[in-house]
This record gives C-alpha cells, sequence and structure tokens, in this order.
DNA sequence: ATTACTATAGCTCGAGTAG
DNA sequence: TCTACTCGAGCTATAGTAA
C-alpha cells in the first residue's frame, strides 16, 4: 500500500499538534472546545471533532469530556511525533553559534551587479548611516564549498541583521538588502549584503566595504579567506 | 475562506520539501525524476510530477527538465517553510545543555506503582548490572512545576538513555523502562526512570535508589528538591 | 527513459442537525 | 452551549496514456 497518504495525513496532524502544543497541551491538559480549535486552525468545527477523534483513537492525544469542552494532553505517541520532525529539520539546519559566523569562500568574479546597487544613493547614505561607511562600489563575492558553510549561509537569511531599505527612484522598485557587520583577515568595516531579491545562488556571499577589498587585501580569483560575520 | 486547507497543503509540502532537504537540494541543485522522487514519498508518478509543478509555481522550488529527469532547487520560499516549521518546533522543545540536565521537583505521593515495579526480578537484575544498584522497591515521585523543566523532561524522553529492557512472566508483558543516572543534594546513587508505558502525567518524574529516598533524604510531601540527571 | 494530460474512483470537508 | 452523525459537493490520487 501506498505511504504517501499515511505520511501526508501525519503532515497534517503534524500542524494540529503544533497548535496544540502552542496552547501548552505538551506540559499540562488544556482545555478547549472543538469550536475554538476550529477557530484556530480556521477550519470547521466537525473537523476539528472528527480530527481529534482520528488522533485519539491513534493514542496520539487523551481527552476528556467536559462540560465546556475538552480536556486534552498531547501523549508520547504525540511528542513523538513532534520530536521527529523537529529532528529531521535541525538535521537540516544545524545549530550555529551565536553571536559570531566564520564562513570559508573563494573569491570569484562578480556579475558587476554590486558595483551598479553600490553605486545607487538610496543604498549608499543608509549604508554610511547603518554600517559606518560609504561602500566602494563593487562587491567582492565569496563561493562557499563546504555544505556546512552554505547550511550557515541560510541561516543568515532567517537572522534580522542590519536592514537596509528598499526604494524606489521613478523608474523602478529596488528591494530591501539586509546587512551583517563583517571582517576578513582582521581587515575591517566590512559587511554581508544580502539583497531581498537576488539573481546568485545560495553558495555565494556578497561583501561590502569602504575600499576595494581585492586590492587592500591583495586577493586574485581562487584564493580562499575567511569571513568573520558578526551576528550582533 | 478557511485557511485550514492551505495550511493543511502546506504541511503537505513540507513532507516534500523535507525529502528534497534531505537529499541535498538546500545546499545544491538536486537531479532526481518524478519516478524516483515519487518512489521515496511512496506516492504515484504523477502525483510527484503536479507536486513539483506546483511548488514550482509557488515559487518554493526551481526546476529545470533535462532528458533524464529534472533539477530541482528550493528557493527561499521553500527554505522560509522550512524555517518556520523549525523554529515553531524548537519553540516548543528549547534546547537542553548536553551531559548534565537539572530539575526542580515538589515531591509528591505515588501510585504505589514504583514499589510494585521496583520488586520484579525481571527489572531488579537489570538495574543492578546497568545502574550498579540493588533497587529500594518504591519511587520517589517528583512533580515539575516550572514550564522549562516540564520541556526538560520531555527532552529526556528522546534521548536514549539506559535502556532496561522489559520482559514477560507468562502472566503479562512488562515493557521497556530508560533510565538515567541522577543525584539529589549530592546523594547519589540515584536514577530517573522512564517507563515506556506510564499512567503518570508527563509533569511527574519517578527517581529509584538503592534505599528508601525519602527517609535517607528526610523528605516529606510538598518538599522542593533539584535533581541532577546525567545524560551520558 | 522522461513529464504530464484526462478521467474516474475515493476521500475529505462542512452544512444541517441530533443528542 | 457542547460533541458528533449523515451526506453531498468538491477535492485529490492514480491508472491509462500521450508526447
Amino acid at each position: 500500500m501506498k505511504r504517501w497518504i499515511f505520511r501526508k495525513k501525519r503532515a497534517e496532524i503534524l500542524e494540529i499538534l503544533l497548535a496544540l502544543a502552542e496552547l501548552g497541551a505538551l506540559i499540562k491538559p488544556i482545555e478547549i472546545s472543538t469550536n475554538k480549535l476550529a477557530k484556530i486552525l480556521d477550519m470547521s468545527q466537525q473537523s476539528a471533532s472528527r480530527k481529534l477523534r482520528e488522533m485519539e483513537k491513534e493514542g496520539l492525544i487523551s481527552r476528556e469530556i467536559t462540560a465546556l469542552g475538552e480536556k486534552i494532553r498531547i501523549r508520547n505517541a504525540g511528542i513523538s511525533l513532534l520530536l521527529e520532525y523537529h529532528d529531521r529539520l535541525c538535521e537540516i539546519f544545524r545549530k550555529i553559534k551565536p553571536g559570531i559566523m566564520v564562513l570559508k569562500g573563494v573569491v570569484v568574479r562578480g556579475l558587476g551587479e554590486g558595483r551598479y546597487y553600490m553605486a545607487l544613493k538610496g543604498y549608499v547614505a543608509q549604508i554610511k548611516e547603518k554600517l559606518g561607511f560609504k561602500p566602494y562600489p563593487g562587491t567582492l563575492n565569496l563561493k562557499l564549498k563546504n555544505t556546512e558553510d552554505i547550511l550557515k549561509r541560510i541561516e543568515l537569511q532567517r537572522l534580522p541583521g542590519i536592514l537596509i531599505k528598499g526604494f524606489l527612484d521613478g523608474v523602478r522598485t529596488y528591494g530591501d538588502v539586509k546587512a551583517f557587520k563583517a571582517e576578513i583577515n582582521g581587515i575591517k568595516p566590512l559587511a554581508v549584503v544580502l539583497p531581498e531579491r537576488t539573481s546568485h545562488g545560495i553558495d555565494i556571499i556578497e561583501v561590502i566595504g569602504p575600499f576595494n577589498i581585492r586590492e587592500k587585501l591583495g586577493l586574485k580569483n581562487g584564493d580562499e579567506v575567511s569571513l568573520i560575520i558578526y551576528l550582533q
């Protein structure tokens, strides 16, 4: 038999368990009516009722129907289901150290985009204000080789960072850019920039600074550098 | 409009994204045919094809159809979806320190179950061998008050611990029990026991030792103690 | 080998409603 | 109010194919 339908059901149940867990059902029984749960999950009361019955039948939760709703507790099997997804996701996004991130990258030729964007007044003014330097018109592009580093790079996307707001200049709109202060070989102030929309692959990271970084550091294509990023 | 159907679809997509991510699509494009993906997810080739098309349409992945399959990459929106679930689950299961876990609990009256189980030869012999003491027939039951502590308790369930195997004595079967070495106020050797099946709530933790812990520590119901658990 | 269209069997959801 | 049953409308999965 096809297990997909079963897996799909589990993913659906995950959604409900997440809601219940967020209501505190992992810790102590919670009292909730099918109506309220239905509102939280944006489904009909009937569906909420049915789902809870199914979950009880599968031993994922225990229920006790009272006058004004039900007392629901997530049972071990339910916790296991949550932990299973937790583990799979954690395995994918391995934890990073807080505060600082170190990435190794190889210098590669950019697309010339950086030069273009770093010359736009809308960005320049904000970078000066928020990062403390007037950006040299051009970016240093580093290609990440290591799987670990690419995962870190992905982590960066979810961190708040320093927001360089987008703008429109009458012709087109320019998107938000996220930035993190950084340094290479002790040389700073530098910053990593992550445009909201980018044509680069996830394995490329762009570095800006108040000077031509390649020249200042004597770098050429293919050189490997360590980049320290301050997550602040 | 009901958002539940939308949430359900997202949970379903999570399942597929997880499979793709586990194949490495977060890092670099992966080459896979709808047939192979269908096998992995235990669905029909047609469904795999449709799902991928839907996900592409929603901007979650990018595809490039080649002669022998497709080149698939998870795009930012897809990564966001994974991170969203990751964050929600992490929020529920906060990270614990490795090696040692400290829990605070209040002494409560047990159900008399502990006394019964700790007298069974099948368990006693194993405890002696694996934990290094002959258990006193009775358990100290601690009620966890703190949310943080209950979350830690939940974490314990997923850690390997020391396995005390279940057995059958001709009449009924006795389930596996997981144990962790522990101490209270510097007094040891003690151990925390987590039966596979238990009638206790998730906020109760059972402690065993080679002596009557209540007497030895002069504890009475309502006393608060700190329990150190060795996760080994 | 691929991907993907069409048609249908089967499943799910929620309105109506009972208890 | 509550939970939960029935049943039809609508959605989803896959077998059969085409390209």
